[in-house]
Formats: structure tokens, C-alpha cells, sequence
DNA sequence: CGCTATCTTCAGAAATTTGTGAAGTTAAGG
DNA sequence: CCTTAACTTCACAAATTTCTGAAGATAGCG
């Protein structure tokens, strides 16, 4: 039988649910390499992996996981840490990362509503098409403030479940 | 000599608008063409153009336009008609065509849970990793039910805003 | 101080994506 | 039917993206 840590685990199932899913997030937009990681942190038993081992697991260069790790960070999908007294890097995710990118998020947002408030602008707003854009913008700016009380809520519902204070959740 | 549906505009204000929201869109994941084609549906003023129009304006064969259309007629980004006793084609957007392509984003979202639940079977629902898998998987189920009625309290504002049978707003 | 483990940057090769011209298909109109 | 306008498909060329190996930078450790 095998312990529960990282090395008694099959690193064939565990490959082919790492690429499967990132081939999904692959689908919806993703670039190859940051999904693959992703994934690959995702399912780890520590939640977190050094250069070298993601380099080893996915089969590519330090030069792509470093790349693909600086993609991930600046979408707040990954933490970076420094091993104390080592110097190793660790790259972590938690089972609320997509919480924390997607509240991120609405960054795009404000430069795709400040976008279309210039084409209001320039377009006219008494015109068909200033009228369409100026519709486009309220729907934006609704959807804008729901995340963010769409997140909190969130909060509320996975403290209930499993416990306010996180404990016994992995992180 | 003006196109239809450009009449007394200047087109390159127009253009403008189309290449700097477009960018913000391919910016955001979205494949260039396509976005170029929907930002010069977006602004012009019918809402709707053939063809022909946007390989004008955009300056690209009918074969892109062709490309651009299929995929976004297959996000409902789009929605094709025929013109009666015409062999042309129009494209048309509508301003509320963000909230029908959001409202069919969620087949990704399964797609992704799906791929989840594999996970937290193979990897084993009390490992470290199935935990975290599992946990995501929650957030994503509970997403998925706020959309909805996200989508629900949008449709009721737009009809306070713009009135309930959709008279006076640009389509 | 050097030594070396570790990450990062960079030029270029390889793969992928994107857009074109041309041929193919479909259907309106005579 | 035949012609022809209009969209679609396809093979290929061009542009772009992605990944690698190698060189460079950084920082712990002796």
C-alpha cells in the first residue's frame, strides 16, 4: 500500500489527469505550458513544486517552466516562495486560487468598459451604434459589481463548510 | 462615396474604436480576427453588416471574414441571417449579446468540473490532492448556480432600465 | 572569496496559427 | 437550365508563438 505522500503515487494516472485537464483549460484560452503547470500544482499532494520537479514531471526545460511560472504569478494563479535556507524555489497553488485570479479579473474589465466608453464618446451617444456600445458598458459595469458580491459570498459558503478559521481544508 | 451602414461617419474613428477594442479583446484571449469582426459589428451602427462590408473596412479576404464568423457564430458571439431576396448574408450582434455568450459559457465550466471529478476518483478523495481538487470543484459548482442567477437579476435590471418589451434600446 | 545550485534571459529552431488566393459549392434570377 | 453573386473550403505561405540549449545572473555555503 502507499503512503500518502508525493511518492507512492502513480505518476501515470497522475500525468494523465494533469494533461487532460490542462488540455481543457488549453480549450478555453489557455497557453499550453502555463495550463500544464497549473494543473500539475494543482494536483500534487503539497500544492506546491520546486522548477526542477515540474521540469522533470511535464518532460521540458526550466527555461519553459520559468516562463510559464512568471505567466501564472502575474495572473495571481500561482504564489511563488523561497525554501528558507535553500535556494529553491516553490511554486504554490491553493484550492482557492481560482478565487483569487478571478477576482483579479476585473481589471480586464475596467479596461474593456474604459474602452467602450471612448467609443461611446467618439461614436456619439445619441447614434445606433453609441446607444449599443453605451447598453454593452451597463452590462459590463453590472456583471462588475455582482463578482464582487458573487466572491464574498463565496467566502460565507466555503467557511461554512469547512470551518471558519480554515483548518482542515488544504490551502 | 459611404457604405451602407457607415453613412456620415468617419471611418477612421470608427476604425479606431474597432482596432483599440478588438486589441483589448485578443489582449483578454480572444483570436484576432474574430475579435476584430465582432468590435466592427459591435460599432457599426445597424448592428449588422454583410460580407463584403467587413472585408472593407477590416481590409482582410473573404475567407477570414468566413473563418472569423464561423467561430464566432459557434460562441454565440454572433447571429447570421439571411437577407430575403438576396443571396447576401448579414451578421449581426446585438447589445445584449455578451450576456447570451456568457450564458452559454457554461458548458465549459462542465467540461471542467467533469475533468475535476476524474481527478478527485484517481487520485483518491482523501489524498491531499483529491481534497484539493475536490474543494476547487466546489467553487466552480457554486459559481456555476450564481451565474445563473446572476444572469436572472441582470435580464430584470436591463428591463427596468430599458423597458420590458425592449422598445428604445438598440437590439 | 570562490564554488555551485538554481533560476532567468536570449537567440534561434520548430511547431502552430493565421490569412490568402483559387477552386468549389450553393442558390437567386433570368 | 444557365449564369452569376455570394459564401465556404482548401492548400500553402507568412507571421507568430512556443520551447530549447546555452550563456548569464543571483545567492547560499564553505
Amino acid at each position: 500500500m502507499t503512503e500518502p505522500g508525493t511518492e507512492g503515487r502513480d505518476p501515470e494516472v497522475v500525468s494523465k489527469f494533469v494533461e487532460g485537464f490542462a488540455a481543457q483549460l488549453v480549450e478555453a484560452g489557455m497557453q499550453r505550458m502555463p495550463a500544464r503547470v497549473f494543473a500539475a500544482l494543482l494536483s500534487s499532494d503539497p500544492g506546491s513544486l520546486t522548477s526542477a520537479e515540474l521540469g522533470e514531471q511535464l518532460q521540458v526545460s526550466p527555461a519553459a517552466v520559468s516562463g510559464a511560472v512568471r505567466y501564472l504569478a502575474q495572473q495571481h494563479m500561482v504564489a511563488r516562495e523561497r525554501e528558507p535556507g535553500s535556494r529553491r524555489e516553490r511554486y504554490r497553488v491553493s484550492s482557492n486560487q481560482w478565487y483569487e485570479a478571478l477576482t483579479n479579473r476585473d481589471a480586464v474589465l475596467k479596461r474593456w468598459e474604459h474602452a467602450l466608453r471612448e467609443g461611446v464618446d467618439s461614436l456619439g451617444a445619441q447614434t445606433p451604434a453609441g446607444r449599443r456600445l453605451s447598453e454593452t458598458l451597463a452590462f459590463f459595469e453590472f456583471i462588475d459589481g455582482e463578482i464582487a458580491r458573487m466572491m464574498e459570498r463565496w467566502r460565507v459558503h466555503r467557511d461554512q463548510r469547512y470551518g471558519a478559521d480554515g483548518a482542515g481544508h488544504v490551502g
